[in-house]
DNA sequence: TGAAATACCTATTAGTTCAAGGTATCCTGC
DNA sequence: GCAGGATACCTTGAACTAATAGGTATTTCA
């Protein structure tokens, strides 16, 4: 019946990878300034988070990456696999049903 | 001039404990199983969650305790003080800044 | 030439959360 | 009377995350 619940907020960083990531495929540099771009400067990820995730979802197959080299300097490209799929997935239903308790919570004795 | 980003996993429990608290006193036990109750199975903290944070909160002045006991057995009623009032307000800032980041972001692709 | 931007990376620390236990009381059913 | 479940408190230990702070090397532009 009830779930057991994933340890909580954690994963924002790793859902942003792989919601981003699934749209198009990045690097970790591109990464970085994506996702305090898109998310208008809210959330905003140093590369010592992007990076050992990044290597952490590779190593457990969700990602797959390619290097590209381009003007003299190497990128690392990651896309997501069928399994980052399932994660991402994953993650997005996590996330909405925490997000849902929360703002349930938040609003409070206003509609007790 | 952008802030820095609060921990990210931080706080959604001790978010709950300080938005129900603020609303009325409660004891730990009572505690989590409002939290399930309230967030209507979406969250769930067992007793391991709940007790050190409320601790931690006592100790660093963000909450108040008495102790009161009823039918033989003791409970120990929590409330905010002003600093935990402080504390509130902003951990619902920063919930409410990442939650409006990652909304944006699992939009995604759709509005681009 | 020197600074800033690009682009990769790791190590250490600090902090959270979880599961799993442990104590003791009360109430209900048998 | 006693067994089991609910109430009510608590701690320990392991596992995991994320933040800070570094480090290397190249290119570009002033």
């Amino acid at each position: 019946m009830a779930q057991s619940n994933p340890p909580f907020m954690s994963g924002v960083p790793e859902l942003l990878l792989l919601q981003l990531l699934n749209e198009q495929e990045m690097y970790g540099y591109e990464l970085v300034r994506s996702i305090k771009t898109v998310t208008r400067d809210a959330i905003s990820l140093g590369e010592g988070v992007i990076y050992p995730v990044l290597h952490s979802l590779e190593r457990n197959g969700s990602l797959k990456s390619k290097r590209k080299t381009v003007g003299g300097r190497t990128r690392v490209y990651y896309s997501l696999t069928r399994k980052g799929g399932d994660r991402l997935e994953k993650l997005q239903d996590d996330w909405r049903r925490i997000q849902g308790g929360v703002a349930i919570a938040l609003a409070g004795t206003a509609n007790a």
